[in-house]
RNA sequence: GUGACUGUAGCUCAGUUGGUUAGAGCGCCAGGUUGUGGCCCUGGAGGCCGGGGGUUCAAGUCCCCUCAGUCACCCCA
Protein backbone atom coordinates (compact mmCIF):
# COMPACT_ATOMS: atom_id res chain seq x y z
CA UNK A 1 0.00 0.00 0.00
CA UNK A 2 1.41 3.38 -0.74
CA UNK A 3 0.53 5.55 1.50
CA UNK A 4 1.12 8.35 -0.72
CA UNK A 5 -1.71 10.98 -2.04
CA UNK A 6 -2.36 10.80 -5.42
CA UNK A 7 -0.17 12.80 -7.91
CA UNK A 8 -1.07 16.70 -8.30
CA UNK A 9 -3.77 15.99 -5.26
CA UNK A 10 -3.24 18.04 -2.39
CA UNK A 11 -4.30 17.34 1.30
CA UNK A 12 -5.92 20.89 2.53
CA UNK A 13 -3.74 21.69 6.13
CA UNK A 14 -4.49 23.77 8.68
CA UNK A 15 -3.80 26.85 9.08
CA UNK A 16 -4.51 27.40 5.65
CA UNK A 17 -8.33 26.21 6.10
CA UNK A 18 -8.42 30.05 6.90
CA UNK A 19 -7.77 30.66 3.66
CA UNK A 20 -9.90 29.16 1.44
CA UNK A 21 -12.56 29.56 4.58
CA UNK A 22 -11.96 33.55 3.82
CA UNK A 23 -11.92 32.93 -0.25
CA UNK A 24 -15.11 31.14 0.01
CA UNK A 25 -17.10 33.19 2.07
CA UNK A 26 -15.93 36.66 0.27
CA UNK A 27 -16.88 34.40 -3.12
CA UNK A 28 -20.50 33.87 -1.38
CA UNK A 29 -21.25 37.00 -0.46
CA UNK A 30 -20.33 39.04 -3.82
CA UNK A 31 -21.98 37.00 -6.36
CA UNK A 32 -24.96 37.46 -3.93
CA UNK A 33 -25.03 40.68 -4.05
CA UNK A 34 -24.74 40.00 -7.45
CA UNK A 35 -28.13 38.27 -7.47
CA UNK A 36 -26.24 34.30 -7.95
CA UNK A 37 -27.15 31.20 -6.68
CA UNK A 38 -25.24 28.04 -5.92
CA UNK A 39 -25.93 25.57 -8.18
CA UNK A 40 -24.01 22.14 -7.32
CA UNK A 41 -23.63 19.60 -10.45
CA UNK A 42 -21.86 16.28 -9.82
CA UNK A 43 -18.37 15.89 -9.89
CA UNK A 44 -19.28 13.12 -12.98
CA UNK A 45 -20.91 13.54 -15.47
CA UNK A 46 -21.02 11.75 -19.11
CA UNK A 47 -17.48 11.92 -21.16
CA UNK A 48 -20.06 13.40 -24.18
CA UNK A 49 -21.11 16.13 -22.28
CA UNK A 50 -17.56 17.23 -22.02
CA UNK A 51 -16.61 16.41 -25.25
CA UNK A 52 -19.59 18.49 -26.84
CA UNK A 53 -18.98 21.32 -24.66
CA UNK A 54 -15.15 21.54 -24.02
CA UNK A 55 -14.37 20.35 -27.77
CA UNK A 56 -13.60 17.24 -28.90
CA UNK A 57 -9.89 18.40 -30.04
CA UNK A 58 -9.31 20.58 -27.18
CA UNK A 59 -6.41 19.29 -24.91
CA UNK A 60 -8.84 18.71 -22.07
CA UNK A 61 -10.94 16.52 -23.61
CA UNK A 62 -8.27 14.76 -25.94
CA UNK A 63 -5.40 13.81 -23.25
CA UNK A 64 -6.44 15.59 -19.71
CA UNK A 65 -9.37 14.38 -18.63
CA UNK A 66 -9.81 11.29 -15.79
CA UNK A 67 -11.95 9.01 -18.34
CA UNK A 68 -13.57 6.04 -17.04
CA UNK A 69 -15.89 3.38 -18.06
CA UNK A 70 -17.78 2.63 -14.85
CA UNK A 71 -19.94 -0.64 -13.80
CA UNK A 72 -22.15 -0.53 -16.16
CA UNK A 73 -19.55 0.20 -19.14
CA UNK A 74 -20.51 3.59 -19.80
CA UNK A 75 -18.01 5.95 -20.24
CA UNK A 76 -18.17 8.42 -17.80
CA UNK A 77 -15.76 11.82 -16.79
CA UNK A 78 -14.20 14.01 -13.78
CA UNK A 79 -15.26 17.19 -14.69
CA UNK A 80 -12.09 19.39 -15.92
CA UNK A 81 -14.18 22.63 -15.74
CA UNK A 82 -17.66 23.73 -14.61
CA UNK A 83 -20.05 25.31 -17.35
CA UNK A 84 -20.99 21.77 -18.63
CA UNK A 85 -22.08 20.33 -15.77
CA UNK A 86 -24.35 24.04 -15.10
CA UNK A 87 -25.71 24.19 -18.37
CA UNK A 88 -26.66 20.27 -18.55
CA UNK A 89 -28.55 20.89 -15.47
CA UNK A 90 -29.93 24.12 -17.24
CA UNK A 91 -31.33 22.30 -20.04
CA UNK A 92 -32.28 19.25 -17.94
CA UNK A 93 -34.47 20.90 -15.16
CA UNK A 94 -35.84 23.23 -17.79
CA UNK A 95 -34.48 26.16 -15.87
CA UNK A 96 -34.71 28.45 -18.83
CA UNK A 97 -38.67 27.89 -19.46
CA UNK A 98 -38.74 30.83 -16.10
CA UNK A 99 -37.81 34.72 -16.90
CA UNK A 100 -33.65 35.12 -17.19
CA UNK A 101 -31.57 35.93 -16.70
CA UNK A 102 -30.64 33.30 -14.14
CA UNK A 103 -27.19 33.55 -12.51
CA UNK A 104 -25.40 30.59 -10.80
CA UNK A 105 -22.17 30.14 -8.98
CA UNK A 106 -20.25 26.37 -8.51
CA UNK A 107 -17.46 26.15 -5.98
CA UNK A 108 -15.88 23.14 -6.31
CA UNK A 109 -12.65 20.61 -7.37
CA UNK A 110 -12.00 19.72 -11.16
CA UNK A 111 -10.20 17.30 -12.68
CA UNK A 112 -7.54 17.47 -15.10
CA UNK A 113 -4.32 14.77 -15.85
CA UNK A 114 -1.81 17.36 -16.90
CA UNK A 115 1.61 17.35 -15.24
CA UNK A 116 2.14 19.52 -12.05
CA UNK A 117 4.06 22.76 -11.47
CA UNK A 118 3.69 26.04 -9.70
CA UNK A 119 -0.25 26.68 -9.93
CA UNK A 120 -1.48 23.62 -11.80
CA UNK A 121 -3.00 20.53 -10.14
CA UNK A 122 -4.53 17.22 -11.20
CA UNK A 123 -7.20 18.44 -8.56
CA UNK A 124 -7.70 21.55 -8.52
CA UNK A 125 -10.71 24.19 -7.37
CA UNK A 126 -12.22 26.62 -9.23
CA UNK A 127 -14.75 29.64 -8.26
CA UNK A 128 -17.49 29.57 -11.15
CA UNK A 129 -20.19 31.97 -12.26
CA UNK A 130 -22.36 31.75 -15.00
CA UNK A 131 -24.98 34.25 -16.16
CA UNK A 132 -27.80 32.35 -18.81
CA UNK A 133 -30.27 33.98 -21.11
CA UNK A 134 -28.71 36.98 -20.97
CA UNK A 135 -27.52 38.28 -24.52
CA UNK A 136 -26.90 41.68 -23.68
CA UNK A 137 -23.42 43.61 -23.41
CA UNK A 138 -24.82 44.48 -20.12
CA UNK A 139 -24.07 40.64 -18.60
CA UNK A 140 -20.76 40.69 -19.55
CA UNK A 141 -20.09 44.01 -18.01
CA UNK A 142 -21.74 43.10 -15.08
CA UNK A 143 -19.98 40.10 -14.47
CA UNK A 144 -16.38 41.52 -14.97
CA UNK A 145 -17.19 44.58 -12.30
CA UNK A 146 -18.34 41.46 -10.34
CA UNK A 147 -15.19 40.25 -10.37
CA UNK A 148 -12.93 42.92 -10.05
CA UNK A 149 -14.69 43.51 -7.04
CA UNK A 150 -13.99 40.36 -5.46
CA UNK A 151 -10.64 40.39 -6.06
CA UNK A 152 -10.24 44.04 -5.07
CA UNK A 153 -12.16 42.55 -1.57
CA UNK A 154 -9.14 40.19 -1.90
CA UNK A 155 -6.87 42.71 -1.68
CA UNK A 156 -4.53 40.97 -3.62
CA UNK A 157 -3.03 43.44 -5.86
CA UNK A 158 -1.05 43.70 -9.07
CA UNK A 159 -3.83 42.23 -11.42
CA UNK A 160 -4.42 43.05 -14.12
CA UNK A 161 -7.98 42.35 -16.47
CA UNK A 162 -7.20 41.73 -19.97
CA UNK A 163 -10.05 42.11 -22.49
CA UNK A 164 -10.79 40.88 -25.90
CA UNK A 165 -13.47 39.91 -28.32
CA UNK A 166 -13.25 37.15 -30.34
CA UNK A 167 -15.80 37.79 -32.66
CA UNK A 168 -18.63 35.52 -33.21
CA UNK A 169 -20.15 32.46 -35.68
CA UNK A 170 -20.87 34.34 -38.50
CA UNK A 171 -17.81 36.89 -38.25
CA UNK A 172 -14.90 34.38 -37.12
CA UNK A 173 -14.68 32.03 -39.74
CA UNK A 174 -13.49 34.96 -42.11
CA UNK A 175 -11.17 36.08 -39.70
CA UNK A 176 -9.50 32.38 -39.03
CA UNK A 177 -9.07 32.13 -42.83
CA UNK A 178 -7.53 36.10 -42.89
CA UNK A 179 -4.97 35.02 -40.34
CA UNK A 180 -4.57 31.43 -41.95
CA UNK A 181 -3.58 33.23 -45.18
CA UNK A 182 -1.07 35.45 -43.39
CA UNK A 183 0.64 32.38 -41.24
CA UNK A 184 0.71 30.11 -44.69
CA UNK A 185 3.31 31.95 -46.30
CA UNK A 186 5.79 31.36 -43.61
CA UNK A 187 4.87 28.16 -42.10
CA UNK A 188 8.78 26.93 -42.23
CA UNK A 189 9.78 29.68 -39.75
CA UNK A 190 7.27 29.15 -37.37
CA UNK A 191 7.79 26.83 -34.27
CA UNK A 192 6.36 23.30 -34.70
CA UNK A 193 4.01 23.88 -32.08
CA UNK A 194 2.67 26.76 -33.89
CA UNK A 195 2.57 24.85 -37.30
CA UNK A 196 0.43 22.01 -34.72
CA UNK A 197 -1.92 25.29 -33.81
CA UNK A 198 -2.58 26.32 -37.63
CA UNK A 199 -4.33 22.48 -37.93
CA UNK A 200 -6.51 23.07 -34.60
CA UNK A 201 -6.71 26.58 -33.48
CA UNK A 202 -4.47 29.24 -35.52
CA UNK A 203 -5.63 31.91 -32.93
CA UNK A 204 -3.09 30.43 -30.11
CA UNK A 205 -0.49 31.34 -32.59
CA UNK A 206 -0.74 34.86 -31.74
CA UNK A 207 0.25 34.47 -28.24
CA UNK A 208 2.83 31.95 -28.89
CA UNK A 209 6.11 32.65 -26.26
CA UNK A 210 8.88 31.78 -28.87
CA UNK A 211 10.22 35.17 -29.93
CA UNK A 212 10.75 34.14 -34.00
CA UNK A 213 6.96 33.23 -34.18
CA UNK A 214 6.51 36.96 -32.41
CA UNK A 215 8.54 38.44 -35.31
CA UNK A 216 6.76 37.20 -37.75
CA UNK A 217 3.51 37.18 -36.57
CA UNK A 218 3.75 41.04 -35.56
CA UNK A 219 1.70 42.18 -38.58
CA UNK A 220 -0.54 40.25 -38.55
CA UNK A 221 -4.65 40.87 -38.08
CA UNK A 222 -5.56 41.42 -35.28
CA UNK A 223 -9.70 40.20 -33.84
CA UNK A 224 -11.01 43.32 -32.92
CA UNK A 225 -10.43 45.21 -36.13
CA UNK A 226 -12.17 42.11 -38.16
CA UNK A 227 -14.95 41.54 -36.46
CA UNK A 228 -18.82 41.92 -37.80
CA UNK A 229 -20.62 45.54 -36.60
CA UNK A 230 -22.94 43.70 -34.43
CA UNK A 231 -19.78 42.49 -32.45
CA UNK A 232 -18.09 45.42 -32.47
CA UNK A 233 -21.07 47.65 -30.88
CA UNK A 234 -21.64 44.70 -28.48
CA UNK A 235 -17.82 44.93 -27.12
CA UNK A 236 -17.86 48.66 -27.33
CA UNK A 237 -20.98 48.67 -25.24
CA UNK A 238 -19.43 46.34 -22.30
CA UNK A 239 -15.83 48.83 -22.36
CA UNK A 240 -18.42 51.61 -21.96
CA UNK A 241 -20.52 50.37 -19.06
CA UNK A 242 -16.39 48.75 -17.44
CA UNK A 243 -16.07 52.63 -17.88
CA UNK A 244 -19.31 53.84 -15.97
CA UNK A 245 -18.49 51.39 -13.49
CA UNK A 246 -14.26 52.56 -12.76
CA UNK A 247 -13.74 49.42 -14.07
CA UNK A 248 -9.76 49.48 -15.20
CA UNK A 249 -8.66 46.88 -18.05
CA UNK A 250 -6.46 46.54 -20.78
CA UNK A 251 -6.96 45.73 -24.34
CA UNK A 252 -5.52 42.63 -25.67
CA UNK A 253 -6.29 42.13 -29.22
CA UNK A 254 -4.29 38.53 -29.24
CA UNK A 255 -6.06 36.97 -26.01
CA UNK A 256 -7.11 33.92 -26.92
CA UNK A 257 -8.85 31.45 -24.70
CA UNK A 258 -8.63 27.62 -24.91
CA UNK A 259 -11.83 26.30 -24.64
CA UNK A 260 -13.62 26.18 -28.02
CA UNK A 261 -16.83 27.63 -26.63
CA UNK A 262 -15.91 31.08 -26.36
CA UNK A 263 -17.47 33.53 -28.10
CA UNK A 264 -17.48 37.60 -28.37
CA UNK A 265 -15.94 39.34 -24.99
CA UNK A 266 -13.00 36.85 -23.29
CA UNK A 267 -11.17 38.02 -20.27
CA UNK A 268 -8.53 36.96 -18.42
CA UNK A 269 -7.69 38.27 -14.35
CA UNK A 270 -3.43 38.45 -15.04
CA UNK A 271 -0.82 38.31 -11.91
CA UNK A 272 2.84 38.07 -12.92
CA UNK A 273 3.98 36.67 -9.73
CA UNK A 274 2.44 33.22 -10.12
CA UNK A 275 5.08 32.68 -12.34
CA UNK A 276 3.85 30.75 -15.88
CA UNK A 277 0.54 29.31 -14.61
CA UNK A 278 -0.35 33.59 -14.23
CA UNK A 279 -4.38 33.74 -14.90
CA UNK A 280 -6.45 33.62 -11.72
CA UNK A 281 -9.46 33.97 -13.90
CA UNK A 282 -10.60 33.33 -17.04
CA UNK A 283 -13.87 33.63 -18.95
CA UNK A 284 -15.85 35.07 -21.53
CA UNK A 285 -19.64 34.28 -23.62
CA UNK A 286 -20.61 31.38 -25.03
CA UNK A 287 -23.17 32.09 -27.71
CA UNK A 288 -24.59 28.97 -29.08
CA UNK A 289 -23.14 26.79 -26.15
CA UNK A 290 -26.58 25.78 -24.97
CA UNK A 291 -27.92 25.09 -28.47
CA UNK A 292 -25.44 23.12 -28.88
CA UNK A 293 -26.01 20.83 -25.98
CA UNK A 294 -29.72 20.52 -27.10
CA UNK A 295 -30.95 23.33 -25.28
CA UNK A 296 -32.88 26.92 -25.65
CA UNK A 297 -31.66 29.39 -28.19
CA UNK A 298 -30.09 31.37 -25.24
CA UNK A 299 -27.05 32.98 -24.83
CA UNK A 300 -24.78 32.86 -21.74
CA UNK A 301 -21.10 34.10 -20.82
CA UNK A 302 -19.33 32.95 -17.62
CA UNK A 303 -15.96 33.04 -16.23
CA UNK A 304 -14.01 31.11 -13.51
CA UNK A 305 -11.30 31.60 -10.96
CA UNK A 306 -8.29 29.32 -9.49
CA UNK A 307 -8.42 29.68 -5.91
CA UNK A 308 -5.30 27.66 -5.61
CA UNK A 309 -4.27 30.51 -7.52
CA UNK A 310 -6.01 33.41 -5.58
CA UNK A 311 -3.96 31.56 -1.94
CA UNK A 312 -0.71 31.57 -3.46
CA UNK A 313 -1.33 35.55 -3.81
CA UNK A 314 -2.47 36.20 -0.42
CA UNK A 315 -0.47 36.65 2.75
CA UNK A 316 0.60 33.21 4.44
CA UNK A 317 -2.13 32.11 7.67
CA UNK A 318 -1.59 32.86 10.94
CA UNK A 319 -2.08 30.12 13.88
CA UNK A 320 -4.93 31.44 15.46
CA UNK A 321 -5.19 30.06 19.13
CA UNK A 322 -7.72 29.40 21.41
CA UNK A 323 -9.37 32.60 23.50
CA UNK A 324 -9.14 30.88 26.55
CA UNK A 325 -7.36 27.46 28.29
CA UNK A 326 -8.65 26.20 31.18
CA UNK A 327 -5.32 24.72 33.12
CA UNK A 328 -6.88 22.34 35.54
CA UNK A 329 -4.47 21.20 38.06
CA UNK A 330 -5.73 17.53 39.55
CA UNK A 331 -9.27 15.96 38.77
CA UNK A 332 -11.09 17.91 41.23
CA UNK A 333 -10.57 20.81 39.59
CA UNK A 334 -11.35 19.49 36.06
CA UNK A 335 -14.30 18.01 37.20
CA UNK A 336 -15.91 21.19 38.75
CA UNK A 337 -14.44 23.31 34.93
CA UNK A 338 -16.05 20.57 32.76
CA UNK A 339 -19.23 21.93 32.45
CA UNK A 340 -17.97 25.74 32.58
CA UNK A 341 -16.06 25.04 29.84
CA UNK A 342 -18.79 23.11 27.86
CA UNK A 343 -21.32 25.67 28.38
CA UNK A 344 -18.26 28.71 27.16
CA UNK A 345 -18.45 26.71 24.03
CA UNK A 346 -21.90 26.44 23.23
CA UNK A 347 -21.71 30.23 23.35
CA UNK A 348 -18.88 30.17 20.38
CA UNK A 349 -16.02 30.74 21.99
CA UNK A 350 -13.26 28.72 21.35
CA UNK A 351 -11.78 26.91 24.96
CA UNK A 352 -9.49 24.32 25.28
CA UNK A 353 -8.89 22.56 28.38
CA UNK A 354 -5.72 19.82 28.68
CA UNK A 355 -6.41 16.46 30.68
CA UNK A 356 -5.59 16.98 34.24
CA UNK A 357 -2.81 14.61 34.39
CA UNK A 358 0.04 17.35 33.71
CA UNK A 359 2.16 19.61 35.37
CA UNK A 360 1.48 23.43 35.76
CA UNK A 361 4.74 23.61 33.31
CA UNK A 362 3.74 21.38 30.93
CA UNK A 363 0.17 23.67 30.89
CA UNK A 364 1.46 27.22 30.68
CA UNK A 365 4.00 25.86 28.04
CA UNK A 366 0.88 23.98 26.03
CA UNK A 367 -0.71 27.79 26.48
CA UNK A 368 1.87 29.04 24.67
CA UNK A 369 2.60 27.00 22.22
CA UNK A 370 -1.23 27.11 20.95
CA UNK A 371 -1.22 30.74 21.44
CA UNK A 372 -4.22 30.79 23.58
CA UNK A 373 -5.15 34.41 24.78
CA UNK A 374 -6.00 33.79 28.35
CA UNK A 375 -5.39 30.64 30.57
CA UNK A 376 -7.17 30.56 34.05
CA UNK A 377 -5.39 28.20 36.04
CA UNK A 378 -7.31 25.99 38.44
CA UNK A 379 -6.31 23.84 41.34
CA UNK A 380 -7.04 22.84 45.01
CA UNK A 381 -5.90 26.29 46.27
CA UNK A 382 -8.90 28.40 43.68
CA UNK A 383 -11.73 25.92 44.44
CA UNK A 384 -11.57 25.97 47.53
CA UNK A 385 -10.66 30.36 47.57
CA UNK A 386 -13.53 30.06 44.89
CA UNK A 387 -11.30 32.97 42.93
CA UNK A 388 -10.10 31.83 39.50
CA UNK A 389 -6.55 33.91 37.97
CA UNK A 390 -7.48 34.77 34.52
CA UNK A 391 -4.21 35.53 32.81
CA UNK A 392 -3.99 37.69 29.76
CA UNK A 393 -0.75 35.87 27.74
CA UNK A 394 -0.29 38.97 25.81
CA UNK A 395 -0.24 41.67 28.13
CA UNK A 396 1.41 39.22 31.23
CA UNK A 397 -1.86 41.12 33.85
CA UNK A 398 -3.94 39.33 35.59
CA UNK A 399 -7.01 39.21 37.62
CA UNK A 400 -9.10 37.41 39.85
CA UNK A 401 -12.78 36.47 39.11
CA UNK A 402 -15.56 34.33 41.56
CA UNK A 403 -16.60 31.13 39.20
CA UNK A 404 -19.59 33.08 38.33
CA UNK A 405 -17.91 36.31 36.95
CA UNK A 406 -15.77 34.45 35.16
CA UNK A 407 -18.61 32.60 33.44
CA UNK A 408 -19.76 36.40 33.03
CA UNK A 409 -16.60 37.51 32.13
CA UNK A 410 -16.99 35.73 28.33
CA UNK A 411 -20.33 36.28 27.26
C1' G B 1 3.46 14.18 -23.29
C1' U B 2 8.94 16.79 -23.29
C1' G B 3 13.15 18.88 -20.48
C1' A B 4 16.07 20.46 -16.15
C1' C B 5 17.00 20.20 -10.99
C1' U B 6 16.09 17.78 -6.24
C1' G B 7 14.76 13.40 -2.60
C1' U B 8 19.15 12.10 4.42
C1' A B 9 15.10 12.84 11.67
C1' G B 10 8.40 16.00 12.38
C1' C B 11 10.79 20.80 9.72
C1' U B 12 15.32 23.27 7.37
C1' C B 13 19.71 21.15 5.89
C1' A B 14 25.36 19.16 6.51
C1' G B 15 27.64 14.47 5.23
C1' U B 16 35.15 14.89 2.26
C1' U B 17 38.61 11.16 -3.48
C1' G B 18 33.22 5.38 -1.79
C1' G B 19 35.85 3.51 4.32
C1' U B 20 34.12 2.15 11.52
C1' U B 21 28.26 2.97 15.11
C1' A B 22 24.84 8.79 9.65
C1' G B 23 25.26 14.49 12.11
C1' A B 24 23.58 19.84 13.33
C1' G B 25 19.88 23.61 14.21
C1' C B 26 14.78 24.10 15.15
C1' G B 27 10.67 21.31 17.06
C1' C B 28 9.05 17.28 20.54
C1' C B 29 9.43 14.70 25.64
C1' A B 30 11.68 14.88 30.56
C1' G B 31 14.64 17.11 34.40
C1' G B 32 17.08 21.58 36.63
C1' U B 33 12.34 24.66 39.13
C1' U B 34 6.71 20.61 44.77
C1' G B 35 1.48 26.52 41.85
C1' U B 36 3.01 30.42 36.78
C1' G B 37 4.95 29.66 30.28
C1' G B 38 8.50 32.40 26.85
C1' C B 39 15.20 32.84 28.20
C1' C B 40 19.10 29.48 29.86
C1' C B 41 21.41 24.59 31.21
C1' U B 42 21.28 19.06 31.15
C1' G B 43 19.40 14.57 29.36
C1' G B 44 16.14 11.65 26.05
C1' A B 45 13.14 9.83 22.07
C1' G B 46 13.06 10.05 16.94
C1' G B 47 16.44 7.60 10.40
C1' C B 48 14.45 0.81 5.43
C1' C B 49 19.63 7.95 3.72
C1' G B 50 12.25 7.85 -1.46
C1' G B 51 11.90 2.49 -3.58
C1' G B 52 14.24 -1.53 -6.55
C1' G B 53 18.41 -3.49 -9.04
C1' G B 54 23.73 -3.25 -10.20
C1' U B 55 29.29 -2.23 -9.50
C1' U B 56 32.63 -3.03 -5.19
C1' C B 57 36.12 -6.25 0.06
C1' A B 58 32.93 -1.91 1.32
C1' A B 59 27.49 2.52 -1.22
C1' G B 60 23.92 8.04 1.98
C1' U B 61 28.10 8.74 -1.70
C1' C B 62 29.18 5.61 -8.29
C1' C B 63 25.74 3.39 -12.49
C1' C B 64 20.68 1.89 -14.33
C1' C B 65 15.44 1.71 -13.54
C1' U B 66 11.30 3.50 -10.87
C1' C B 67 8.31 6.70 -7.69
C1' A B 68 7.71 11.51 -5.81
C1' G B 69 8.65 16.86 -5.39
C1' U B 70 10.03 21.56 -7.76
C1' C B 71 10.43 24.70 -12.05
C1' A B 72 9.83 25.39 -17.26
C1' C B 73 7.64 23.80 -22.18
C1' C B 74 2.78 22.51 -23.52
C1' C B 75 -2.11 23.56 -21.67
C1' C B 76 -5.14 26.38 -18.61
C1' A B 77 -7.92 28.62 -13.78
Amino acid sequence: MKLQAIRGMKDLLPPDDRLWRRVEELARQTFMAFGFAELRPPLVEHTSLFARAVGQTTDIVEKEMYTFQDRGGESISLRPEATAGVLRAYIEHKIYASPGPHKFFTIGPMFRYDRPQKGRLRQFHQLNCEILDEAGPEGDAELLVMLTQFLAKLELGNITILLNSLGCASCRPAYRQKLLNFLLPQKDGLCPDCQRRMELNPLRALDCKVERCQTLTLNAPELPDSVCPECAAHFAKVRELLDLAGVSYKLEPRLVRGLDYYQRTTFEAVCGELGAQSAVAGGGRYDGLLSLLGGPDQQGIGFAMGMERLIMLMPPAQEVGPRLMVAALGEAAYTVMFPLVMRLRERGLTVEMPPAGKSLKALMRKADKIKAAQVAIVGEAELASGQIPLKDLGSGQQRLLTLNDFCRAFA
